[in-house]
DNA sequence: CACACAACCTGCGAGC
DNA sequence: TGCTCGCAGGTTGTGT
């Protein structure tokens, strides 16, 4: 699910209603995910939240002594609720706070996980192995043309690597493709400077665009307010197989490579 | 090393 | 109606 736009949407709205609450206890509900909560969670309780922030498609959560990073896999959710209520299915855990407010985990598919640190070290070296954030300004056409000329692989690929850039996933590598008029099997090492700078460009565009929209909802995303994002009614190529190109009114394409499906118009993008 | 692909898990929609 | 199949926003591990 979450991409960089939903991730710091939720950041947002869990900014203003939870910095500086006491987290009075955590329950678990199911303990399945991608890795297991660690015991050591327990000691979070009465921790002050004092900073909350994201990196990538993490959150992360600083209290007093403690480091709670989250991710939501494909299809996790952060709810905030006001008072303590019974958790329903695929509910994962709950952090009770002071204020009688809950956050609330919720995870269809398993693939998102918590984990506690006690030290920003730790937290530094799993974020030292993410790219650059596409909106910051260390990503830029001179970062990426560099690397892409150095690979092979296909520019969709490329772009949706954590390790070349944090925080685009899918969605926004189709539609930031669609606007640069790449073909997104394109072998990355043939695109040329400008096309780059272009694609660099409309990356940033696009998430500026769905960070104002609040996010994309394709199934089950949704803010800790339960709203759904309003960027999927933006979408000019992805899931739009079979419908027209906006710009030569071909007919949209849909390929599956590497496990993803591309959207992409035939004629528009080179 | 660099890339492609399966696997992790569940729910949903399409098609029969 | 109900079954099976394929598919989904992400990441990691394995194999070529």
């Amino acid at each position: 699910m979450p991409e960089l736009p939903e991730v710091e949407t939720i950041k947002k709205e869990l900014k203003k209603n939870c910095l500086k609450k006491q987290i009075n206890k955590i329950i678990i509900y199911n303990n399945k995910l991608k890795y297991i909560i660690p015991k050591k969670i327990k000691k979070i309780k009465k921790q002050i939240i004092l900073k909350i922030k994201r990196f990538s498609k993490f959150l992360i959560i600083k209290t007093n002594k403690y480091y709670l990073l989250i991710h939501l896999g494909m299809s996790g959710n952060i709810l905030l609720i006001n008072k303590i209520k019974k958790n329903t299915k695929h509910d994962h855990w709950d952090l009770i706070l002071n204020n009688k407010k809950v956050i609330r985990y919720n995870d269809i598919r398993k693939f998102g996980y918590l984990l506690i640190f006690n030290s920003k070290k730790k937290i530094k070296k799993i974020i030292s192995k993410l790219g650059p954030e596409p909106l910051k300004k260390t990503f830029n056409s001179k970062y990426l043309y560099k690397i892409t000329k150095k690979k092979k692989r296909c520019i969709h690929n490329l772009i949706m690597d954590n390790k070349i850039i944090s925080g685009i996933g899918n969605i926004y590598a189709n539609e930031s493709l669609y606007l640069s008029k790449i073909k997104p099997y394109r072998k990355s090492n043939s695109l040329s400077y400008q096309e780059t700078k272009t694609l660099v460009t409309n990356i940033k565009l696009i998430l500026k665009q769905a960070l104002f929209y609040k996010g994309t909802t394709i199934r089950n995303y949704k803010n800790i307010n339960n709203n759904y994002g309003f960027f999927q009614n933006k979408l000019l190529v992805y899931q739009k197989f079979g419908q027209q190109c906006l710009f030569c009114k071909k007919t949209i394409q849909k390929i599956k490579k590497y496990g993803r499906n591309l959207y992409f118009c035939k004629k528009c993008q080179k």
